[in-house]
DNA sequence: GCAGAGTGATTACACCTGTAATCAATAAAG
DNA sequence: CTTTATTGATTACAGGTGTAATCACTCTGC
């Protein structure tokens, strides 16, 4: 699967939400802060159209864009890499690295507690 | 802390498992599937000082390189981009992801109970 | 002293990315 | 019909990245 860039991916993260759109309806979603014009818009739709990770369809003089990737399919595999990448395909280090670091509430323990009780056969 | 390139993250690799290396000793110790020319590497060695990742002290007439950021602290950064981009910032749905992708091992997931539990207080 | 090997610095170049502007076609408005 | 607004396509351009080659020094071995 190609990779998405970081700005492509604000772009994919408003069609996850909700497809179809056309390119002035993706741009009306995209988070203001990003301040991105019309145009940047539209390259970063032609850009994923170019690496299939959207699909479009002709609607009248204008494409409606969907996602052809599913949302769970790419942050698995971005996560996959991620784990190989730096903690050698384990998840195992990550949790030990996430929990050193304090980004763990008890919450978050017991979510995960329960999360994995549910894996056990 | 300013981002690491895939490539530059290989040197790093090196140079976070063996320090100080020379720049011909990083070249040897770069994985061979990179096939990487010694060019290549010096290259790498460059842009990781320019971006302050790496120092270098002088010997004789050329520099021993030695990380400048610690792994861990990397390593906690890198993953927290990718769970505040993808999880909202919550590590609870990235094992949960996981999960459901089958990345689990019964053993991966008695150690990770294992960590909960000791961070429970 | 001179030729060759090793070293950092500089330069190269194509591809990806962020961020558009411009263009050509067409639909909508008047 | 003519002007205007929309829309996709094409082009632009700087900065980062992968992947080096070349250059200018300087030790080392003869």
């Amino acid at each position: 699967m190609e990779r998405i860039a970081e700005g492509e991916y604000a772009v994919m993260e408003v069609l996850w939400d909700e497809a179809p759109l056309t390119a002035a309806e993706v741009a009306e979603r995209v988070p203001a802060e990003r301040g991105w014009s019309l145009a940047t818009v539209k390259t970063m739709l032609s850009r994923l159209l170019a690496k299939g990770i959207l699909a479009h369809e002709q609607d009248g003089r204008r494409y409606l864009y969907r996602p052809a990737v599913a949302r769970d399919a790419y942050v698995a595999a971005e996560s996959g890499r991620l784990i190989d990448r730096m903690f050698g395909g384990r998840l195992t280090p990550l949790v030990a690295q996430l929990a050193a670091s304090d980004r763990l509430t008890a919450e978050d323990i017991a979510e995960i507690e329960e999360i994995l009780k549910g894996l056990k056969p």
